[in-house]
DNA sequence: ACTCTGCATTCTGCATGCAGTATTCGCTAG
DNA sequence: CTAGCGAATACTGCATGCAGAATGCAGAGT
């Protein structure tokens, strides 16, 4: 019953990794979608029951996932943390250092075949494709910040900001409608993201590390500066969607 | 048997906290002070017997650990970290980024009341006391360091700064013999360190953002040069002390 | 009707059982 | 003597049992 695959959810359990990583992973997911709302307290048997596996997996999973923030431990309960704008924008401070330094990294390390890469990246937003077609833009940012962490070459600053990353993308979706980096087509255009992008490619092609980490902290301000300015839209009901 | 006390290694188990966090703590002493060697494989039957408890929390203190960097999987097998000088640099570029920013925040926040406590702490950088008293020197670091994290008011940021501090105390114990921060009696004098620290006071005094972030930056980027010259000095043995 | 107390239910943490997997040691055959 | 194979061993991951702590509900007393 075990060794076979079995229903997780919606989907199934594989034998491969080990079952408590895809327990961590079903649970991540759930709350970055919300179908676990922020506030909600954890409770270790029903996701069991739920999931069809022992206890063992899920509290390994819960661990897992309380050492990265993804819950909070509140009176002796495990609870989604309930997320505040100001969370958002603390996270991107923290981004904010840590791009700034993988940018100034990579423009002292970088070679020529991922700077080739970086700029086809870049290039992506050049594209004046069809304006609905956001992911691949979407993908487009991730690579190209993802890139430049990884010809940083320091590991620590890597994971950092994965941590990161995870938590945003947990707090995005709850507290902010529609708000993301590359998108938003309210107040911050395309081009802005892209006119960015491009002072940190030229900054790190020119090997001028003190201008990759000045563009790259520039680029994160605004994405700050534009978070605030979306205080005003934030919906104020956490719940779901 | 369990719920009186037992005990642990050389110490007791109590019942206040939850074992897995007493068998944490336990575990990870015993890797900064080297009685766990770099490199050495982390065997869970073992510890659990060692610290007469069963191998459940001891699973957990490990899933912990290795989530913090402490431990890591290498070929399904959980091990000791070797550490290189590099991780050490590379963890310090990490805290250079994060103190500057700390200090920044603070510099924008900081009140009457937490900018005098900061003072204090910079004091005892002055008082030339005996030579050997590093210990108060080294506290009044953390102090002073620790106070700009909290005054800075970005939790996540003050996480980040915790996971590397655990992390430099692991590395710094396996890599490097007598290279503190504060003491250091070979290269860096600590009239160096105190002008430093001074530095961040007066710039985070005078409300300056700008400054306080370069101060604490330009502090941290000493103590790699520092580091990065200690490379002659690293003793290539990394098992016991 | 309100409150206090006690019982039932629920949940979590720890212990342990069980089975699959990898590693190692020894035996046997060439 | 060596190489290869098989069996025993050791270890981990998952399931489950057990007990203590907390929560909530209900009944009784004021």
């Amino acid at each position: 019953m075990q060794n076979a695959e079995c229903k997780l959810g919606a989907f199934m359990i594989s034998k491969g990794p080990a079952l408590r990583d895809q327990v961590y992973s079903h649970i991540r997911d759930r709350i970055v979608s919300g179908t676990l709302e922020p506030g909600r307290v954890i409770v270790e048997v029903e996701l069991a029951a739920e999931l069809n596996v022992s206890r063992t997996p899920v509290s390994n999973a819960l661990v897992m996932l309380k050492e990265r923030g993804l819950l909070e431990d509140d009176g002796g309960k495990l609870k989604v943390p309930i997320l505040k704008l100001e969370d958002v924008i603390n996270l991107y401070w923290c981004r904010m250092a840590h791009d700034g330094l993988a940018s100034r990294l990579a423009a002292e390390r970088i070679g020529a075949k991922d700077l080739k890469q970086l700029e086809t990246y870049l290039r992506a937003w050049e594209t004046p494709e069809r304006e609905d077609d956001l992911s691949a833009l979407w993908v487009s940012d991730l690579n190209f910040h993802h890139l430049i962490y990884r010809v940083a070459g320091n590991r620590h600053l890597l994971r950092f900001s994965e941590l990161t990353t995870e938590l945003v993308s947990v707090y995005r979706r709850n507290t902010i409608r529609r708000m993301t980096d590359p998108t938003s087509g309210t107040n911050r255009s395309r081009n802005d993201v892209r006119a960015e992008h491009e002072a940190i490619y030229e900054a790190i092609a020119s090997r001028n590390p003190d201008a990759a980490e000045e563009a790259a902290r520039f680029h994160i301000r605004m994405v700050i500066q534009h978070l605030e300015q979306a205080d005003l839209v934030i919906q104020p009901e956490q719940v779901g969607l």
